[in-house]
DNA sequence: TGCACGATAATCT
DNA sequence: GATTATCGTGCAA
């Protein structure tokens, strides 16, 4: 059995760059009617306040309203027709700003993820944001969800693991706007990181 | 390994 | 009507 336990929002920085940091090698766990299905964090972007880049740029719309909750909720936006997006708000009620949750390396319920998504490879089934929410069976039903709450979605502690975790940190991926700030977080060397070689280096 | 490209729909102006 | 925080395929090297 794996041995993690969910955090408690006060153990959640306020800040959302630091969240950002933060959740590198915390997990992140969805107990679905099917199963569980859970990961490692190890890719994450910050959208911060006054950031052109940030969907709560232009303030609280319908649609961007749960990245004004306090810290710790989700955010889930539909994109390209396709994808949805996971993102945990990073501030106090009334301020918009978030992280992005890009990729997990895969810890429990490989066999669920890999039917939700049947050619990737295993350690890439939660490669990149939409592969990420495709992978765990998360969508709009999920926006606005108390993560520190009890609900079958959470974040929870890291898993032990031998030997030291570096952090990289670099330019966020698939923006325009804002695109040299050095918001974008992810375990060097990992796998699962998303992207090319490159990008987890 | 690294590009280009197409699929596709909600949201906001 | 423009915009978009993506992914998988296909082809070149």
């Amino acid at each position: 059995m794996h041995r993690y336990r969910p955090l408690k929002r006060s153990e959640l920085p306020v800040d959302t760059v630091k969240l950002a940091r933060y959740l590198i090698g915390k997990t992140l766990v969805y107990d679905s009617a099917q199963g569980r299905t859970a990961g490692r964090i190890v890719e994450t972007e910050a959208y911060v306040v006054g950031d052109a880049a940030a969907h709560s740029y232009r303030g609280c719309t319908p649609r961007n309203r749960s990245l004004f909750l306090k810290r710790g909720h989700a955010y889930v936006y539909f994109i390209y027709g396709m994808w949805h997006c996971l993102n945990v708000s990073g501030e106090d009620e009334g301020v918009g700003a978030g992280v992005l949750l890009r990729a997990l390396e895969p810890i429990e319920g490989l066999d669920l993820m890999l039917a939700r998504r049947p050619r990737a490879r295993l350690d890439r089934l939660a490669s990149g944001p939409g592969a990420l929410a495709t992978a765990l069976g998360v969508d709009r039903s999920f926006d606005g969800l108390d993560l520190c709450n009890g609900a079958p979605l959470w974040l929870g502690s890291p898993l032990k693991r031998s030997g030291k975790v570096e952090i990289g940190n670099s330019t966020r991926i698939g923006i325009t706007k804002e695109a040299h700030r050095l918001l974008r977080f992810y375990e060097r060397g990992n796998a699962s990181v998303s992207g090319s070689l490159r990008l987890r280096a």
